[in-house]
DNA sequence: AACCTAAGCAACCGCGTCGGG
DNA sequence: CCCCGACGCGGTTGCTTAGGT
């Protein structure tokens, strides 16, 4: 493999503070898996001591996770997980931790390098399912656009800074009772994104509705990853889309 | 054959969070 | 509380490979 010979010739390797950086070498490769065996995952710092590996903790615990791993899944991404990635990136945006877990096997870095390499650039999928998926989407969007035009006139702003002198923040409760109308302006943006990463796990006392207008905030990423301006979300009508 | 460019991917970096002392 | 180390996450980098000209 070229890193091996990258790692031997090429200056690689050469330590900051003692730590071989770069490709890893089999050997390397080896002794990691050696004491993951016999100590278990964790306390990556003590792998340089107990394995004889020169490598950081950190070093060591990416190529753990991301490489040697007994249940990664190798090979492609499959139109199922392509489908569920383009599903999840369009709830979730770039958490892309959260969207590895709903893919057994496939490691956070993958499913970004994936993200990156098929639909950030291009912004076209690569099989028939993600089209789907991606129509799917659109189709939600300009229904919510649709929405937007339908009601634009008795809708009411949940951005309370925005309005006289009020400087707090709308509760859970209030952020999902409310109808919506996005902030076109960035600053606004910015501040609509702020308050809903401030609460940004759904109490347990959240409805069914709740759950649906809750996915629907995250659904106002454009393919681009900036929000639709002033596009419009209602709870009870988003489940024609699903 | 030589060169160029985009795709793919492993690895690094910086920052935030968490837990123990 | 505060500090510090360990860990996890998302963004970025840098290299190879493949395909096109």
């Amino acid at each position: 493999m070229y890193w091996e010979i990258m790692a031997e010739n090429r200056g690689w390797g050469l330590m900051e503070e003692g730590w071989r950086k770069g490709p890893w070498t089999a050997e390397e490769d080896r002794l990691l898996v050696e004491y993951v065996k016999l100590h278990g995952e964790g306390r990556w710092n003590n792998v340089s001591r107990l394995a004889g590996l020169k490598r950081n903790g950190k070093s060591c615990r990416l190529r753990w996770v991301n490489y040697l791993r007994p249940d990664l899944k190798r090979g492609q991404i499959t139109p199922h997980e392509e489908s569920i990635i383009l599903e999840l990136h369009a709830r979730w945006g770039n958490r892309w931790s959260t969207i590895a877990r709903n893919l057994p096997g496939r490691t956070d870095n993958e499913i970004k390098n994936y993200w990156r390499t098929h639909f950030k650039k291009k912004g076209k999928p690569s099989s028939q399912n993600a089209e789907k998926s991606r129509a799917r989407l659109l189709r939600r969007q300009q229904f919510q656009l649709q929405q937007q035009q339908q009601h634009q006139t008795n809708t009411k702003t949940i951005l309370p800074s925005f309005d006289e002198n009020d400087n707090k923040l709308p509760t859970f409760t209030q952020l999902m009772r409310q109808e919506i109308v996005l902030p076109s302006t960035s600053d606004e943006q910015g501040l609509l994104y702020s308050m809903i990463n401030s609460c940004a796990a759904v109490p347990e006392q959240a409805s069914n509705e709740d759950m649906l207008m809750w996915d629907g905030l995250w659904n106002l990423d454009d393919l681009h990853g900036n929000i639709t301006n002033r596009a419009y979300y209602q709870p009870a009508l988003a489940s024609n889309f699903c």
